[in-house]
Formats: C-alpha cells, structure tokens, sequence
DNA sequence: ATTCACAGTGAGGAAATTATGAACATTGCC
DNA sequence: GGCAATGTTCATAATTTCCTCACTGTGAAT
C-alpha cells in the first residue's frame, strides 16, 4: 500500500485515478492546485505524487521544484503533448516520469508501481539522453532549454523551442507534417497543417545562418539535417 | 492499418466513423449492440473496439466485461454528456479512454491512433525493416529520404524518391505499369501510362551510372534488379 | 530489311506545394 | 480592462514538380 499525492486541478481526473489506486488498495490525498501540493507534501511523507502541468495558481514544473527544495517524494508528471513537452525532461526538477494525454489509469498506476519499486531499490533517477547538442555554432541544451548562436543566447517562442527540439531529437529523420503536429503539437491539435509552415519559418528566421539545417522535404514535412 | 470494431445502436454514428477511419485507411466491421460486438470480437483480432455506452441488448459496460474475459482488445468509449461519467472509467474493465458525443470523427481517428500506438508501443520493441539499402555506390537511406550516388547526395523530386522507394522495396520483383501506378500514384490517378516513362527517365538520369539497376521489361514494366 | 508496337526523350503549360506577410485569436500579466 | 507576446489562420506570391503529348529510338518478328 503506497499513500500516493494526486495533483490536478479537475476533478474528474483526480476521482479516475483515486478510484483505481484504491481499487488497487493505496491510500490517496488529492490537492487541486501547486500550492495545495506542495503544502501538503511538507506535512505528509507520500510514496508518490502525480500531478498534471498544467495548473492554475503554481504549475507542475514550479510546485514540483518546490517539492524538491525539502523532500525527495517521486513524482509522476501528466501532460498532454504540446504542452512545452520538452520542459518533462527537466531531470534537474526530479521528475521521475510522465505520462501523455490522453492516458488510461491502468496505465498510470503501472508506472507508478514501476516508480515506486525502482526508488525502493535504489535512488537512481531516471536515465538522460545526452543533454546537450552542438552543430557548429548552434548549440542546444535540452536542460536548460536554451539555444545559443554563435555564442548568443536566441530568444525563441516555447513552440518554437518545441519545434526546433524534436527536430534535433529526431535529427536525419525524414518528419512529415502529421508526425509532427502529432508529437510537437499534441494529439488534440486539430488545427491546419499549415501552421507549421509558419513556425519553421520563425525558427529559420531566429537561427540566422544555421537555418540551413532545417531543409524542407517537399511533398513530405521536415528534416534537421547535420 | 488498423483492425477496427464500431459497436453502436444508431447507424449514423457507425457511419460517419466509418467514412473517416476508411479514409484514413483502416478496416472497418460494425455492430449494432452489445451482444454482437462480444461474439465479433470473438471471432477477429480488432486493433481496438470503439463502443457506444449505451445500447440495447448488452450495453457498452457489459459487453466490454464480456470482451475482457477471453481478449485485451483496447476499448475506446462512446458516451452522451451526463452519462455516470466516473462509471466510463469502469477500469477493472480496462476501458482506455472515452470520448463525449457529440464528437468530430476526427477526434475520435485521434484517439484512436494515441490508443493503438501506445499499446503497440508496450508490447512490441522495434519494426526495423532495414533502414538503408546499397548497391555498389548507390545508396538509399529510408529513414532520412536520402540517396547517395558515390557519396555525394542526390536531388530526387517527390515523385523519384516514391518511385525509386518503391522499386526497391520491390527489388528483383517484375512490376507492371499498373502496379507502380496503383502503389506509387495512388488508386485515384486516372492519368496516362506514359507519365511513368517520364519519371523513370528521370529517375535514370539522377541515379548516373546506377542507372543500370532499372531495368526495362518491354512489354510489361520496370524491375529494380540488384 | 522492314515493320510496328512499345519505350525513351524534351518541352511547355498545368497543378501542387511551400514561403511569407499580415490579420486575427488567445493567453498571460499588469 | 488593456497590453504585449505568442500562436493560428489565411490569402498571395514564389517555386517546384507533374503530366501530357508529339516525336524519336529500338528491338523482335516476319
């Protein structure tokens, strides 16, 4: 039995996931906002929290980095896609996992018995993908989410972040438009292709002389090429 | 292409589903109730089953009890607004995710994908169908859409690239003007044959002195021969 | 050698696709 | 509420690619 700390600012979700955790026999608390999360965390020891991103008052990000200024409580993120997607891979906050939207709560307790037995274990966190990416004088980092150019620090959009990051991440890889609307916009994202047109624009624009690595598959979608 | 089952009681829901998951290339079997839905499910290995909650004879909460007893098949729901909206998460039955009438078709094409790809993803690895092909200096990476003539990067139109990807996927194989036009213009061309004359010219010309592995079989077609 | 059905080629107009700029919508913030 | 930044849509311009068609080349059968 695991007391588990569910997050999320509708109710709904927070009664889904409840009744299966109970179903499976753990004791839950529910918070509906960060604030509420991290206060209650303070007072009470959980084997796991999961909370949504998005928040009102204090988002996940922010409420989990609270967490972590006085507990090391595993966290479980939910996100639908396209929400800053990137930002889940902020393992300097300790996120230990996230499941996309839309998710079954089967699903989500699997990952939290996963969670849960892997922190008993041992305290490892989970495994980076390199943190970092240089082409020339572009430089990424995936961690703190900047993009530097020649040494300057480019001032994109967060889609644009978004975009340009699953570009790298998928690096010589042939991407049409759907796969990208699909990962870098969200599932539920049903508006024109062409938006992304537009947005591979802007981050051409902003890339300067790098814009060369972003080449345009004709008939097909996008590729970062280096 | 998916396997796909539409249980519901008013034809007009299966039908507009229907429409779009067949234009979106998937196969499609309906049922009116619950009571048919259990015994096709039975019979066919659907990819998922999406199920109207309610239903004469057998409703959706029953019929995906029924299912679940000899099947894992993934369950999307139907449901009107108002519907015991805590009861749709009925998760011991394993119901994936639901969606509220009334929906765009197209919504629910995305669920469906998120459903399928997801459990696609937990249950099998990777597909890899090798990436890349060479022959001799000719080089053909399926993954990045790129060929390489001797190392240096050839510049194929839209149409080259589905046709030389096609030809070799179909390498050694005898392939009649019919059949490249059905798999590589699409079923929907009503053009001339003449026009694949055209592109294998052109194909030709770009591939250099790999011009050779396509072959001319008068009378009937073109063949990839390596 | 001749024939003739079929394949190869070149060019121009048609069609399709992408780039771009600006309007419009949304969000977050003061 | 009003403002500023971001995201989306849309119309138009700029390209690129496709298709048709007339003509030329070729090979196999007679």
């Amino acid at each position: 039995m695991y007391k588990i700390l569910v997050v999320d600012d509708e109710e709904n979700i927070r009664e889904v996931i409840r009744e299966y955790a109970e179903f499976e026999g753990h004791e839950v608390d529910e918070a509906c906002d960060g604030m509420e999360a991290v206060e209650k965390a303070k007072e009470t020891d959980y084997d796991i929290i999961i909370m949504d991103i998005m928040m009102p008052k204090l988002d996940g990000y922010l409420a989990c980095k609270e967490i972590r200024k006085f507990k090391q409580t595993p966290v479980l993120m939910l996100s639908a896609r396209g929400e800053e997607y990137d930002k889940l891979f902020g393992f300097e906050l300790g996120i230990d996992d996230y499941v996309v939207k839309p998710f079954s709560p089967k699903e989500v307790m699997a990952r939290v018995n996963a969670i849960v037995k892997r922190n008993a274990a041992s305290a490892a966190p989970a495994p980076a993908s390199s943190d970092v990416e240089k082409f020339e004088g572009l430089e990424i980092n995936f961690v703190s989410r900047d993009v530097f150019i020649d040494g300057e620090k480019a001032n994109l959009t967060p889609k644009e972040y978004d975009l340009l990051f699953y570009l790298v991440r998928n690096k010589n890889i042939a991407l049409t438009r759907n796969k990208l609307l699909e990962e870098v916009w969200g599932y539920d994202f049903f508006g024109d292709d062409r938006t992304i047109d537009t947005h591979i624009k802007m981050l051409r624009n902003n890339l300067g002389p790098y814009r060369k690595f972003i080449v345009t598959l004709r008939g097909l979608g996008y590729k970062f090429e280096a």
